[in-house]
This record gives C-alpha cells, sequence and structure tokens, in this order.
DNA sequence: AAAAATATGTCAATGAATTAGCAGAAAATG
DNA sequence: CATTTTCTGCTAATTCATTGACATATTTTT
C-alpha cells in the first residue's frame, strides 16, 4: 500500500466513502461492487474504483470489495487506526458543540482540555472537562501530548493564538476563525469557514431563482 | 453581467475574494491589482482575473480593481444583496452557536425562528428567537417567508425533518447532520460534514509523519 | 505631449481530474 | 467441469481547471 502524490480531491472523498463503507457494514452487506456503490453514492463507478487504486485496490475481479475490510482499510488510511488527542481554544457554543460530540471519540479523537479567556467560562465543565484560561495552554500541550488544536475563537486573536499553538509542538488546527492562518511547513490546518459555506448556499439560491425567471 | 455554467470551483473561491476585499476596503485600501492581490492570498494572479472575467470584467486596465466596486459587486453575485429568512431546526449547542452569529445578519441573513423536539429546549430564547416545539415548525415556515433552514439536529431525524421542510416551500437548507440529503431539483443543499474535515486533517496529519519518517 | 510603465482581458497551452473502455481474473451457473 | 457472467484494475480518452503569454488600454512619468 504506497501512497504518494495523492490528490486532496481523491482525499475530500475517502471519508464520505467510509461512512457509506460504515452504515453498510452495520446493515451487515458483506460485498459491494463499485457499481453498486455508485448507485447508492451517486458517483460513477469508475471514480470509485480510480480512488481505491490509489491506495493499490482493495477489490476482486468476479468479487467486488469486502465492506468490513474495505472499511477497515479505508479507516486505516484516514488515520481512524490511531488516536489523537485535541483541545479546543474557545469554550463558546460551537467549542461546547465540538468537545460534546462523541462521534468524535468513537473515531480516536480524545478531548482533553479546553481553553477560553473569559473569566465567567473557566471552571465549566463541557463532558468532564474543565475550562481552565488562556494562560495554562502552552503548559498543558507541553505535558499532555497534544495532537490537534481547535480553534473556535473569534477572528481577532486567531492568528496570535494559532502562532502559540505551533511553538509548543501543536501538529495540526482545525480552524473555525474566519482567518486564514499561516502556519510553518509541517503544521496541518484544515479550516472550517461557515460564512464561506452560507455564501455558497446564498449563490445557489439565487442562482437558480434567475435560471428559472424570477 | 452573465452568469451561464460557472464552474462550483470558482463559486466556492468567491466568499474568499469577498472576506480579503472587505478587509481591505476596511483599512481603507482604494485599488488593488491582481499582482497584489494574488501575493496576499497566495494565489495566482491569471486565476484571479480569471475569476472575475467568469462575471464580465471589473477591471481597467493599467489601474487594477476599484477594491469599493469589486466588493460590491461579489457581494451581488453571492446574492447578499438580498435578505434570507432563515431558521434553525436543533437548539443544540450547535444551532444556538449558529443563531448567535451576528456576522451572518450583516450579510443579510436574518434569524427568524428555531425549533427543538426536546420539551427542555423549548421556551428557551437565543439571541431573542423562542426556541419553538418542532410541531409549528411547518406553519412558521409558511407564514414566515422563510428561505433558509438551518439543520443542526442529529442524523437520526434529518432526512426526514428535511422532507417536511421541502414539503412546506423551503428553498435552501444548511445541513450540519451526518447524512446526504436527497432533495427535490430546484432545492439547494449546502452541507457541512464536520466529521469529514476532521478526517481529512487526520490524513495530512499521518501523512506527513510518514513522509518525514515516522 | 510623448515615452515608459502598469495591468487587464483573453486566448492558448498545460496540467489535473473524471469518465470510458476493455483485458483478464474470479465467481456463478448448468 | 466447461461456459457464461460478473466485476476489478488499468490504460486511454475526454473533460475541466489552472497557468502562461501577450495585445492593448490606461495611467504615470519626464
Amino acid at each position: 500500500m504506497e501512497e504518494k502524490g495523492i490528490s486532496q480531491a481523491v482525499i475530500g472523498r475517502l471519508p464520505r466513502y467510509f461512512r457509506y463503507l460504515g452504515e453498510l457494514k452495520d446493515e451487515g452487506v458483506e460485498r459491494i461492487s463499485s457499481q453498486e456503490l455508485s448507485e447508492l453514492m451517486k458517483v460513477t463507478a469508475s471514480q470509485i474504483r480510480q480512488d481505491f487504486n490509489n491506495f493499490g485496490g482493495f477489490g476482486q475481479q468476479g468479487y467486488g470489495y469486502n465492506v468490513e475490510y474495505l472499511y477497515q482499510e479505508i479507516g486505516k488510511i484516514l488515520g481512524l487506526d490511531r488516536t489523537h488527542r485535541f483541545i479546543i481554544i474557545g469554550a463558546g457554543n460551537l467549542g461546547q458543540a465540538l468537545g460534546g460530540y462523541l462521534n468524535f471519540e468513537r473515531r480516536g479523537f480524545i478531548f482533553s482540555g479546553m481553553f477560553d479567556k473569559n473569566p465567567a467560562l473557566v471552571g465549566k465543565e463541557v463532558r468532564g472537562i474543565r475550562v481552565q484560561p488562556m494562560e495554562e495552554m502552552e503548559q498543558f500541550i507541553r505535558e499532555n501530548d497534544v495532537d490537534i488544536a481547535v480553534l473556535t475563537i473569534p477572528k481577532t486573536g486567531a492568528v496570535e493564538v494559532a502562532e502559540r499553538l505551533v511553538n509548543n509542538g501543536i501538529r495540526a488546527i482545525w480552524n473555525f476563525a474566519h482567518v486564514d492562518l499561516n502556519v510553518p511547513e509541517g503544521i496541518q490546518v484544515e479550516s472550517v469557514h461557515l460564512s464561506d459555506s452560507l455564501m455558497k448556499l446564498s449563490y445557489n439560491i439565487n442562482r437558480y431563482l434567475q435560471e428559472s425567471g424570477q
């Protein structure tokens, strides 16, 4: 299983495959062909085969793919066979929502700390984790082998906090602040720009109204 | 300004242009060239010009682009010159977080209702909006000219709720549930699959570890 | 007011991603 | 156990997206 230069287009589709395969597995489905999966997921069968072949091919001619095996393999590719400890910076509603997701835990993402600069939130508990003041963040990262920091703070401050995170050994940032973070080579950033997403929706509403005549 | 068959790749970049132009405007910058903008945003100048030209061209040779004008025009393309009323289905932390974002209001997205099936949450207020029971959803949509429904409920139930929304005249769904919604032609769906995003991050962490030798 | 510099819009070239097609391996059938 | 069917892995073709190059319009400089 060699992985070199897999495009982000492919990576971006893997979680969706993983989700569908997990559901099939739970339904007791043992095997599936690219054809069947393509109908279910509404993508071409060719794309499915091509995507999987990036990682060496998990199927067998005349049989198809074994659901359980394929599920496991994609999980491995996505790194879900390891555990990743994460902390949340910003204990507002969004931070609390993400801290509360039990599904993340199931995939090996362990919620281990939460920080906020607002004294009113410090001390509050989210799923057994006590919100700590921002001053304690650096030490906590160094002492607790934290991989991922989730940034759920307003954009003012996000750049500065990101820098502090990186300086203390964070490998990855899941960024919900509405700014682009510039981090050194080797630090992974995945941004979720909610307002961008909403604007895309807005565009498509408008487009449809225009195309179908006001 | 003719728009036909603009690719989603282009649309996906518009909100980011809009964000940068808004910041430049606030800083008092009057004009900018594709070259300068490309350095700021870390994309090629050619792509910027190509993207804008999909909509007819907003610049002038020898001058560049007027920041204020370009900002306005992209806003119009994204439909931000109109107002859209939205409701939130699911008054958990995520729903509350989205209801609380003042920035959406600034862009013309008006938070007008919130619903939850949990009686413990009904009656609670989020930014002046009272959480109503699910049973009142249909009538509210019909009587209040609601464009967008934000789905912040668990995946069980999301498909059924989506159907109810569509049957009562919703045009667009901003979907945070971890399922793919199948809606009729003409209904817009924009999904934010948070766990997919986290898995991509996980993949990239792993990849880097492997490439740089364990 | 002429010359030099700037910077767009557009076309062409390249590169990336998706889809189509098919040889051949395995499974199912009779 | 031979024949037919199924279905992958792979290569080739096609489509889509990005980048490069340049003619030309506008601005700035001298």
